[in-house]
DNA sequence: TCTGGGGTCCTAGGACCC
DNA sequence: TCTGGGGTCCTAGGACCC
């Protein structure tokens, strides 16, 4: 907020970015529920079959990573189990692997977003100005506070354990994508505050990877042309990366490099697409298993359906995603003269798009999802098409 | 013993319009 | 005959993120 009396600030003024990120999130609320499993290697994945039951006495009955069988990745993991080589998107039978013994616990995802909403309502007390960047983590826009950085970072950690006894890690730096580097640096439950004259000593020696938005393929063709670290990056010849990544990627490659962000913190945003997907116990085939895909489809479509009309939206785009057996994925996509909502009609498009695809291989996963999404009150005030020649009548 | 589910953004070609 | 230059929408795929 403006201090009264003070000016706003130049638009070349020095910005000041939190990205606050919370610590082993989903791992750190299953501990808050079962504390005594608090210093050891846990896992959360698999399905809802393997949750922890208490016996008579009192006592919890865990499963262990290797009793598991079947699909599936990790989704988080402690710290403990992190020693162990256990990470987030591993498949999970490689983790049981190496970690045995770890306790396997599955996914509650409504806990975790009641905690994700807990400790971002107490950070909006200290700080309103909040991009969301999904269930854990936030960018914050403290340009206009006065207190210290350190000072502000210690009030948002305390805040945020304060509200959900759980620690999380800040950074500040002059805009999100520093912001966002730098709160990785003292994790778990640490602060580190940037400033570009920090650079050369504090970026530049890491990986490229660690840039969000340089992901695996990206880091593949950086390291054929011999970049690896952040420095490599920002020494490149700038004309060299439009040539090898398009002027769009390119230009943004090198700007990143030397610490260069002007994306503001998006304090709010509408949905552009609302989608349903499932992975298969095994996979499945379009004719041997035509009723149990067909079984799937439905349901999709029931559940997207219900989000759709709990959240308020109808959908004028309803398209599927296969995804073989081979990994390989295949969309498709119709877009309707009349906005629907109802399962019946999201089933009905589904089933459009599904004929334009060749079923001639086992699929392991169906999805479904709605996108060109507008509210229903809206629709009178946005006609659908403009008829086009009505401004250039005449010509 | 491989590899979840929910998203965003970008690119690129073709249809279609003026 | 030869061959414009915008623009938008639709569709498909892919990279990337949490």
């Amino acid at each position: 907020m403006m201090q009264p009396g003070s000016d706003s600030p130049p638009a070349s003024a020095a910005r000041r970015i939190a990205h606050l990120d919370m610590d082993a999130f989903y791992a750190s609320v299953e501990l808050l529920r079962y504390p005594h499993l608090r210093g050891q290697p846990v896992v959360i994945g698999g399905r809802s079959t393997h949750a922890p039951v208490q016996d008579k006495d009192g006592n919890w009955h865990y499963t262990r990573m290797r009793d598991y069988v079947g699909r599936g990745v990790v989704t988080t993991s402690t710290y403990e189990a992190r020693a162990l080589g256990v990470f987030s998107a591993m498949g999970t039978m490689k983790a049981a692997r190496l970690a045995p013994d770890a306790i396997l616990l599955p996914a509650d995802f409504d806990a975790y977003r009641h905690y994700s909403g807990l400790f971002k309502r107490a950070v909006a007390v200290i700080a309103p100005d909040i991009e969301d960047r999904g269930i854990d983590e936030i960018y914050l826009d403290l340009s206009s506070h006065t207190e210290d950085s350190v000072t502000l970072a210690r009030m948002l950690k305390q805040a945020v354990t304060q509200a959900t006894g759980l620690t999380c890690s800040v950074g500040i730096a002059p805009n999100k994508l520093l912001a966002k580097i730098c709160s990785e640096l003292d994790k778990p439950d640490g602060i580190t505050v940037l400033t570009h004259a920090d650079l050369p000593t504090r970026i530049w020696p890491m990986s490229v990877r660690k840039i969000n938005g340089i992901g695996p393929k990206a880091a593949e063709k950086l390291a054929a042309l011999g970049i690896e670290t952040i420095a490599q990056l920002a020494a490149y010849d700038a004309q060299a990366l439009l040539q090898h990544f398009g002027r769009s990627y390119g230009d943004w490659l090198h700007r990143a490099a030397h610490g260069i962000d002007d994306r503001p913190v998006v304090t709010y945003s509408e949905p552009k697409s609302i989608s349903r997907e499932t992975t298969f116990e095994r996979d499945l085939h379009a004719r041997q298993d035509r009723a149990a895909l067909s079984d799937i489809l439905i349901r999709l479509c029931e559940r997207l359906g219900a989000d759709l009309e709990r959240k308020g939206y109808v959908s004028r785009t309803i398209g599927i995603k296969l995804r073989f057996s081979d990994f390989h994925i295949v969309t498709r996509d119709i877009s309707l003269d009349a906005p629907v909502q109802t399962p019946a009609e999201i089933l009905h498009a589904a089933r459009e798009c599904l004929k334009r695809v060749p079923l001639d291989q086992r699929m392991r996963l169906l999805g479904v999802r709605a996108s060109a999404l507008c509210h229903p009150d809206q629709l009178e005030q946005m006609p659908q098409r403009y008829v086009q020649g009505d401004l250039f009548d005449g010509e």
